[in-house]
Order: structure tokens, then C-alpha cells, then sequence
DNA sequence: GTCTATATACGGATAGAC
DNA sequence: GTCTATCCGTATATAGAC
């Protein structure tokens, strides 16, 4: 899984993605032309992750949408009902896409050892490829209705699952030797998610993500590939 | 270093990160009597970070915060001149207090392994013993102005360089074979990170503190001595 | 569809009595 | 030190013209 292919996954995706959105969503999104919306809605999702992303959706004001955007405010609620929707709106991208490339990503592959590489290399490059998406849904999440809420964890699981089931799967095959299956799951994402909430960090240090895939590959394969010692302390 | 002997470092050192921080706001407090201040500031932080960490620090209004504490709005504004001053020594609370335990804690360790785990540890039993403010400092330190931010940046460095100085006498002691001691040191950090941000849903799956250490620590030691097979992939 | 102008409410912060 | 009452700015959201 190369990160040009998951940039072609992403664009095969997206369509489909803004339609499931549209249709959530219709009775807020007052605009009828679809090329209008075409035109309008990403650069409004784009302006307001930038700003959010920056100061927080909290702090970010409609004043400051309408200036980046160069919509009137009165425009900007033709495309949603509140900023509240807003938020919803654009957390429900993230996650869609989220969920069909890394699915699509790892269709066919089945020696753990190649998919467990596959499944941490396609997670890194889609978070690269749509790095505002990411950080704000990490970093916003918590603000979200109770509803809401829970579909964002219900999301964040299911990756981790994807990556715990590679290992379990791994286990009977007899290629990895995991004693905390469970936990290293939740580790590699744990690392994962690094890549794009400490974005800055590691591109001043000008790590490229293949040379973090690179890392985080080699160090849950020595993990659960070393015999474990039984001298290891409780 | 175990839960208990990071307990007692914190309580042997919070009187002075208290005295640190009342003398660099001096002007802001209002209030004379110490015994007033003792019983009242430690409220006031800790009710701000409760609601802050369920709703994000912009969103919460004095207001709450009021009700929360059950002083009035012009009692809480004499503990401190702005709602953004309250951010700021919110933020330096932990930071200090971080800085003061980890080196308390490592103080004359010298064996790399020992060091490592012992580094490891007392950063995950710290924060345990402080998740309400390790958790908001992770994710209000973007909402800081200039200055306040890069001292935020630096503290987080400081962390990452304690780990990649370990990794670096243990490689030059032969103990660790490290090709990337600096990315290792970030991970490490991820990890502990972890930890505390995704607490609920660590509790959830009841991981303790003392399995999640030695996760982590098992993890990080079968990278850092495993020989290093050159078949791996570039 | 998009604009300007505005209704309405709520937030941070202060004044001044006790 | 703490309270109540209030100032003033700014936020979301809408009305209605074009």
C-alpha cells in the first residue's frame, strides 16, 4: 500500500462521502444547485478546519468563517442550520472517510505480517492526505453532542479493532507472539494518531511519514515478534 | 520508582510550585490572607478543569465556573485579573510540577534500562495522580497566547529529551541498539500520552496503571535490543 | 443565492455595598 | 473578601431586500 494509492482511494471515495453527507443532512442545507454547493461547501469545511484548527472550533466565530470564506453570514447558513450542525457536518466527513479507504485499503491482503504493515502505512498516509480532517475530529470530538459523541468513539474503536483483529489473526497463524493483544492494538494507534496531532514537531524535524511508518512498523514487529522472556518483571 | 514514592514527591514538592506560581501573578491575586488563598485557589483549579476538560476552557463561562465553586463572579476575580491569566497559571501549575517530580524521580538512577523504565513510570503514575491537569494541559496548550505556548512547547520537549538522553547513554553503554534513538524518544512519549488522554476508555477496559507501564516498557526494550535485521524494508 | 442590517442573548469584567 | 447588580462588547442567528 503505497501513499499514492491511497490518494487514489481517498478520490474515489469522496463523492460518495459529501452524497451520504448531503443526504443526512438535507432539510439544514437550504442550497438547491448542486454545483453551488460543489463550489461553496468544501472551501467552507476547509476555511473552518484552518481556523479551528488553529484557535479551537469554540473560538472560532462565524464572523471569522464569512472573512475567510468571502461569504456574507447570512450565505453561510443557507449551507447549515448552526454551528453546531457545522461541527456535526464536518466530524461525519472524517469519519466516513475515515472508514471506507482504510477498508478498501486492505481488501485482498491477508498474511498478518504484510496487513498489520499495510493497515498502519495506509492509516498514516490518509492522515497525511487529509491532516486537517484528522486533527480536528481528535481534537474536537469531546465537543460534541452526546449522540454524537458516541459515534466518534464507536469510530475510534473500530479502527482499533481493525488493527487488534490483524494481531489476533496473527496469533493463530502462529506469526506473532502477543501477550496483550488488546493493548498493543490500542498502542499502535495511540502512535499513529501522533503522526498528525504532533504534525509540527515532526516536520521540523523533518521526519517523513514513510520513515515514521518505517519506525512504528519496526517497533511493534520486535514486539511481537521477540520471544518473550519469562525474566521480564511483573 | 513505584505509585507510592511518586505520590510522596508530589506532595513533598506542590508548597513550592504553589509559592513559585503566586509569586509570578502577585498583581492579579487580590487576596491578602494565605490561609484564604489555601483554601479557596486549590477549589477554584479544580473546578475549572473539571468542566474544562468536559466541554473545553472557551466554553466554559465564569459563570460556571461560579457555580461550580460557589463563590461569586466578583469573589473568583480576585483570585485573578482575566479568565485568560486563570488559562495561564492553570498551565504553568503543571508544567512546574511536572518538571520538579521527573527529575526528583530519576535522581540518581544511572543504569539505562533501570533509568528508562524508571522514567517510564514515573511519568505514567504522575500523571495518574494529576490526570485532570496532565489532560488539560494536552488539550488547551493550543489556546495559550505567544509566549505562553512556546514555554508549553519547550516543557513537552523537555519530556521528549529526558527519554532521548537515556536512549542515547544506553546506546553508548551498548545496552540499547538504537537506530532512531529520537523518533523512539517521541513514541515513548505518544504512549504515555496516551495514557491520560484516552484515560476513559483505558478504565473501561480495566487496564491499571502498573499494566499499561509495563506494556509500554515491554514494547519499547524488544525495539531497543533486538538486533537489527538489515532484511528490513527501507 | 447572497447581501446588509438587526434582533436577541450571553459572556467577561467591574462598581460599589456590606 | 464576598456579594449583587450592571456595563458593554460581541456572538449566533434571522429578516427581508436585491
Amino acid at each position: 500500500m503505497t501513499r499514492v494509492e491511497v490518494n487514489h482511494l481517498i478520490r474515489d471515495h469522496r463523492a460518495l462521502v459529501w452524497r451520504d453527507l448531503l443526504g443526512r443532512h438535507r432539510p439544514a442545507v437550504r442550497i438547491k444547485r448542486p454545483q453551488t454547493l460543489a463550489r461553496n461547501l468544501p472551501r467552507i469545511f476547509e476555511a473552518a478546519l484552518e481556523i479551528s484548527n488553529r484557535r479551537g472550533f469554540a473560538a472560532m466565530t462565524m464572523r471569522d468563517l464569512s472573512a475567510e470564506t468571502g461569504l456574507s453570514l447570512g450565505a453561510l447558513y443557507a449551507y447549515f442550520s448552526s454551528k453546531d450542525e457545522l461541527l456535526t457536518m464536518l466530524q461525519e466527513t472524517g469519519r466516513t472517510i475515515t472508514r471506507r479507504v482504510l477498508t478498501a485499503a486492505l481488501e485482498g491482503v491477508v498474511e498478518p505480517r504484510e496487513k498489520l504493515r499495510a493497515a498502519i502505512k495506509s492509516h498514516l498516509y490518509l492522515s497525511e492526505a487529509m491532516r486537517p480532517w484528522f486533527y480536528f475530529s481528535y481534537m474536537e470530538a469531546k465537543h460534541l453532542g452526546p449522540e454524537e459523541k458516541s459515534r466518534a468513539v464507536a469510530g475510534e474503536l473500530e479502527t482499533e479493532k481493525l488493527f487488534a483483529d490483524i494481531i489476533a489473526a496473527g496469533r493463530r497463524a502462529g506469526v506473532f507472539d502477543a501477550p496483550e493483544g488488546a493493548l498493543t492494538a490500542s498502542m499502535i494507534k495511540a502512535l499513529v494518531q501522533d503522526w498528525y496531532v504532533k504534525r509540527a514537531k515532526h516536520a521540523r524535524r523533518r521526519i517523513s511519514v514513510d520513515r515514521y511508518a518505517q519506525a512504528v512498523i519496526a517497533l511493534v514487529e520486535a514486539y511481537l515478534t521477540t520471544p518473550r522472556l519469562s525474566e521480564d518483571r511483573p
